[in-house]
DNA sequence: AAAATTTGTAACTTTATAAGTAACGAAATG
DNA sequence: CATTTCGTTACTTATAAAGTTACAAATTTT
C-alpha cells in the first residue's frame, strides 16, 4: 500500500490550527497536505471524536483546536487516528502447528514488540506543542516577515 | 501491500535445514511455510548469497546450511533479505518547505528512528540458534515421537 | 545420450490497504 | 433560498509483497 503518513500529517494540522485565528475550512488545509478535502475530513475524523478538534459546517465554519497542544502527547494523536499499524513486516501464520515456525514468530514478534513499545513511549513523552518547541525562534521570525508585526513572547 | 513475512519465514526454514540431513528442495520448503517453490528460491536467494546457506540443482539438490546457526544474529538475517522496510507508517514528504511541516515530519521520523534501532538492537542481541533454546525439550519430544529414536543431547 | 530432478530467473497476476477522487445529503450562514 | 462547508459513502489508483507460471540451465540417474 502506499506509506500511512496520516500521523504526520494531522499533527502537521495541529500545529496550523493552533497559528489559525479563524476556523480552517478542509478546503485549505487540504492544500497544506496536498490532497483534497474529503481526505482531510475523513483523517480528521478521528480527532474530532477524540476532542482535540471540533469542526462546524456552514459559511465560515471549518475546523479549529478544542485543547491546548500541551495537553495532546503524540500518542493520543496516534491513537485518534486509531492506532493505525506500525509494521509493514509481520509473522508468518497466527497459530502454527509446526514448533519452529513458532519460535520464528516468537521471536520476530519479540523484536517488533520492543520496537512498539520504544515507539509508543516516545509518542508519550512528546507532547504536540513541544514540536515547534526547537524551531520556536526561527517559526516566530517567519511569522514576522509574513505578518509584519512583532509578535509578543507566548503569542504562540 | 500484504505484511512482509519474509523474516520469519526464513528463520522457519533456517531451523528446519538445521534438522534436515539431506537438503531440502523447495518444493518441500514451499510446503512448510504454505508457498510454492519459486517464491522459495526467490526468498531464500539472499541467505545464500550472505553465505548461510548453499543451494545446488539436480538430482538430491535443494537447500543446506552452510553455517551454524550460532554465528547467525537475526541481524544478519535481517541484512540478507536486503533490510526490508520496517514500517508502514512514514513521513508526508522528503523535504518539506512548510516549517510546521517539518516540524512533525522531524517528531514522527523521530520516533520511528527509535523504534527501529530496538528493533535493530533486538536483532543483534538473538541468534537464530537462540530461537530453539527455550523450547529445545519440547522439540526433543516432538522428534522423538516422529522419529521413533532417542536423541542425544547436543545433537540439536 | 536421454530422461528426470532441481535450481535460477523473468514475467505476470493477485492481494491488501491507504491515498486519492467524486458526489451528494445535511447543516449553518447570509 | 442560495451558498458554504462538513459528513459520509462509494469508487478508483497506487504500491509492494505474495503468489503463480514458465522455461532455461545444471546435475544426477538410467
Amino acid at each position: 500500500m502506499r506509506t500511512d503518513s496520516r500521523l504526520p500529517r494531522v499533527l502537521h494540522v495541529l500545529l496550523h490550527l493552533e497559528q489559525a485565528e479563524e476556523p480552517l475550512t478542509s478546503e485549505q488545509i487540504g492544500k497544506m497536505l496536498n490532497t483534497n478535502p474529503s481526505l482531510v475530513r475523513r483523517t480528521m475524523a478521528g480527532l474530532r471524536e477524540a476532542g482535540f478538534v471540533g469542526s462546524t459546517r456552514g459559511h465560515g465554519g471549518g475546523w479549529v483546536l478544542e485543547r491546548s497542544l500541551n495537553e495532546i502527547a503524540l500518542a493520543d494523536v496516534y491513537a485518534a487516528l486509531g492506532s493505525p499499524e506500525l509494521f509493514s513486516l509481520g509473522r508468518s501464520a497466527d497459530a502454527p502447528a509446526c514448533l519452529l515456525e513458532r519460535a520464528a514468530n516468537l521471536a520476530t514478534g519479540k523484536a517488533l514488540e520492543a520496537a512498539r513499545e520504544t515507539f509508543q513511549a516516545e509518542l508519550e513523552r512528546v507532547t504536540v506543542a513541544d514540536l515547534v518547541r526547537p524551531h520556536a525562534q526561527k517559526i516566530r521570525e517567519h511569522q514576522e516577515k509574513r505578518t509584519g508585526k512583532v509578535l509578543q513572547r507566548g503569542d504562540q
